[in-house]
DNA sequence: CACTGCACATGACAAATGTCAGAAGGCCTC
DNA sequence: GAGGCCTTCTGACATTTGTCATGTGCAGTG
């Protein structure tokens, strides 16, 4: 019995070897590519494969995203995470989505298609070291409000441009960001995006 | 007549999923594979390959640096450069190193076997997007102190902190993020080391 | 040699940001 | 229903920035 496999990452070089490798196996076979998050979708519909392969970050959609959509449209098909940098946050969110591995790039073709089968079994896969990170970085101590200043914050904007896109007053915001500074203990506020992106809090 | 290659790249699947696809060409023969720049050094002087095909952003050294000292010690290594996120400054800093060829991961195996072989020729070849990008994007218009100290500036340190690290008075350093960041026609430091970051001039 | 551009500095002012106290309404829980 | 936490606001204050004018010294260039 073959495992039908949907293989989505954007950068083709990455896609086509990764399918060439799989294809060796004998009872995995690749049956659709993408390149980007719709395409992924698309693809999926088509195809209705069993697995799908999903990199974490890809234009249009990330895997997450993507992972939700399948997850309501295609019960049958389980979603397998690839990433190259794993974010706590992330790993969260993915197991949110109801994704069923969850892997970065270091691992071997080998131990891919290992864990596709597993995934395909019906079990689960999270890579141990993405685990415990995930585990050791802990939930976000910050507040939904927060997590959303913050966000907006993230590209430099002056606190009156995140106001109005928050459609708060600027001391509100003011007062969110000094909180979720002094929550994570850092200097000030885009010291606290930083540590929230790596966190995978925002 | 077989071009010995070097792989080095952080991604295991990634590596060996393109050492696989290259060794299915004929006159192609993947000799080494390294996961980490200083080990991308060790394996090039042990092996000698003809083209050496590095990642752009590994632990350890980057694939510039490590070109730089290939170049130095292995006169007749041609380097090759592969990347997923194409920074334009990158590139100009790749070529001054003397890198021979430049290329998003976005193409085809097909097609980096071709490129391996051009620069193996001696030829160079940089990716047609990547060089519309560079040429857009143009040179730094950033003196070299400023560059330096919007390097400093890039984690959201405090101008105190900034000085310090600098050796400069805290006027200084003002008056250098003031002039970097109305060149650059941004709002704040913020978004200058962000714009500085994407044009690859930091 | 004068000119230009860069490195570096000072001092002063305006604007943005960080911090604090306080206060009101909503929701949840014991 | 009292207490706790979150959201939202205001106002006041200290600190940090951004901006500008202005100065010196040094290197390179026409």
């Amino acid at each position: 019995m073959t495992v039908r496999v949907l293989l989505a990452d954007d950068e083709h070089l990455i896609r086509g070897a990764l399918a060439a490798l799989l294809s060796l196996e004998d009872d995995l076979m690749v049956v659709a590519e993408a390149a980007s998050g719709p395409e992924a979708l698309a693809m999926a519909r088509a195809h209705e494969p069993d697995v799908a392969v999903l990199d974490l970050q890809m234009p249009g959609a990330d895997g997450v995203k993507v992972a939700t959509s399948l997850r309501a449209e295609l019960p049958g098909c389980q979603v397998l995470i690839v990433t190259s940098h794993g974010r706590p946050g992330h790993l969260k969110r993915a197991l949110a989505a109801g994704v069923r591995g969850f892997v970065p790039k270091t691992v071997s073709a080998q131990r891919l298609a290992e864990i596709i089968r597993t995934v395909h079994a019906g079990n689960r896969y999270v890579d141990p070291e993405l685990a415990a990170d995930a585990i050791s970085a802990g939930d976000s101590p910050l507040t939904a409000r927060e997590a959303e200043v913050l966000e907006l914050a993230a590209d430099g904007a002056p606190v009156a441009e995140i106001a109005e896109r928050a459609a708060l007053s600027q001391g509100t915001v003011r007062n969110y960001l000094s909180s979720a500074v002094s929550k994570l203990g850092v200097e000030n506020r885009h010291a606290a995006v930083r540590l929230a992106r790596e966190r995978g809090w925002v």
